[in-house]
DNA sequence: ACCTGAACACCGTTCAAGT
DNA sequence: ACCTGAACACCGTTCAAGT
């Protein structure tokens, strides 16, 4: 800002000191206020250094998330049985996309790419799956399916807990109806809607491929809806 | 355009002729050419003329996603047992948004709201569970389950085939291997990887679900991994 | 009430000018 | 090579002026 018009002796900025920032504007002020401006601002220094040392914002949001493949749980791939350590791998995916609900926005719109943490994370969750028998051909597929999932969830994050919520329950007394028995049965235990629903996804598609997988059907057991025209 | 200054005699914009110019918009431009402007050019107005119609952007989003929702597929519930009328619904689903990815988008930043058809169609999914005799507690999440995993697949779908396909095999054995075997045996049925991912999906839930309720055990099935730490 | 046109407060990105 | 500052081509939205 103050600074003198020509170049520092000293480079000022950096790949890693921008996604520093970055970081932080996103959870101060969201993804839209992930503007270049404002990590500009908080860098203090002007817009246009940023495009020295990454070439478009959409790199910047790249180098975000990057950093937040880094910081999933794997943990249990290696200590736990397999459905325990996928299931702490699913709910510390949701947890930290659910902690900043704007980088779901961020993922999004640069999907999880090749970059260096994210293929070790993948590499992990594969090994886990290995290791407990697997068939090779089973691994890839189980982990993205359980993973599109959790970007499913994610992406109801930021709205609210009753989106299914019946707004007059006259006109849709069957909605109505099955909304408060759902919510009954949520509350009976303390558990939130959204927590409660997760976990019935989880377990429902660990139990799914657990069937599909186990049963030695693999690939053939699913047959599309074809024959049943549109 | 080339309109006199004051008001028209006969009024040239309604919501509804906005919506149309919206969804023409999106076609041709995708989600980042869906400007106020774009709509405007397209109606041959002044950008502040859609706002005595529609009080900001995202009102013209949520009148679009709510023309998506009305042509989803429900023919299936009440003709079809329903396991295949939810196959049915889902692909439908997910076919409706691989056409118009920028949906996704639009869907994101406007959760499906409670507007008329979106309700109408959720009624239909639940009397469908409802006729087919599933608990009460069940039908809400087991419909929102399945409608979470198609969002998550559908936000895939602007990425390539091959998200997960390792870009250097020498570093990373293990993906690459798995990643072959995966590629192969999908395409052993001439199908595409990422329709052979969502078929998985879907029939793992179903299958998943469909154990998790008939087994009578319900939401008691589904322990979270508590007390193992993080 | 419903349109135009000008304006306001923003964007991402480029580029000459400086050291 | 790495910064500043001005500029370009955009945004969504507001609002006085017209009929």
């Amino acid at each position: 800002m103050d600074r003198p018009r020509g170049r520092p002796r000293e480079a000022v900025l950096d790949a890693e000191r921008i996604t520093d920032a970055a970081y932080a504007v996103l959870r101060r002020e969201g993804a839209r206020g992930l503007t270049m401006r404002a990590i500009a601002a908080r860098l203090g220094v002007a817009p246009s250094a940023i495009y020295h040392h990454l070439p478009f914002r959409a790199a910047v949001l790249a180098a975000v998330q990057e950093r937040f493949a880094a910081g999933l749980d794997t943990s249990g791939f290696g200590t736990l049985p397999l459905r325990e350590a996928l299931s702490r791998w699913a709910w510390s995916y949701l947890r930290r996309l659910r902690e900043h609900p704007e980088l779901v926005q961020v993922i999004v719109e640069v999907p999880l790419a090749q970059t260096p943490h994210t293929s070790l994370m993948y590499q992990r969750v594969i090994a886990g799956f290995a290791a407990a028998g697997w068939p090779e051909e089973s691994i890839i597929a189980s982990m993205s399916v359980l993973e599109t999932y959790i970007f499913g969830a994610a992406l109801d994050s930021p709205s609210p807990d009753d989106v299914y919520a019946p707004r007059s329950s006259a006109q849709e007394p069957l909605l109505a109806r099955t909304y408060a028995a759902f919510a009954a049965s949520v509350d009976d235990q303390g558990e939130r809607p959204r927590d409660a629903l997760f976990r019935l996804g989880v377990e429902s598609i660990l139990t799914g491929l657990y069937s599909v997988w186990g049963s030695g059907r693999g690939w053939a057991t699913a047959q599309p809806p074809r024959g049943t025209g549109e």
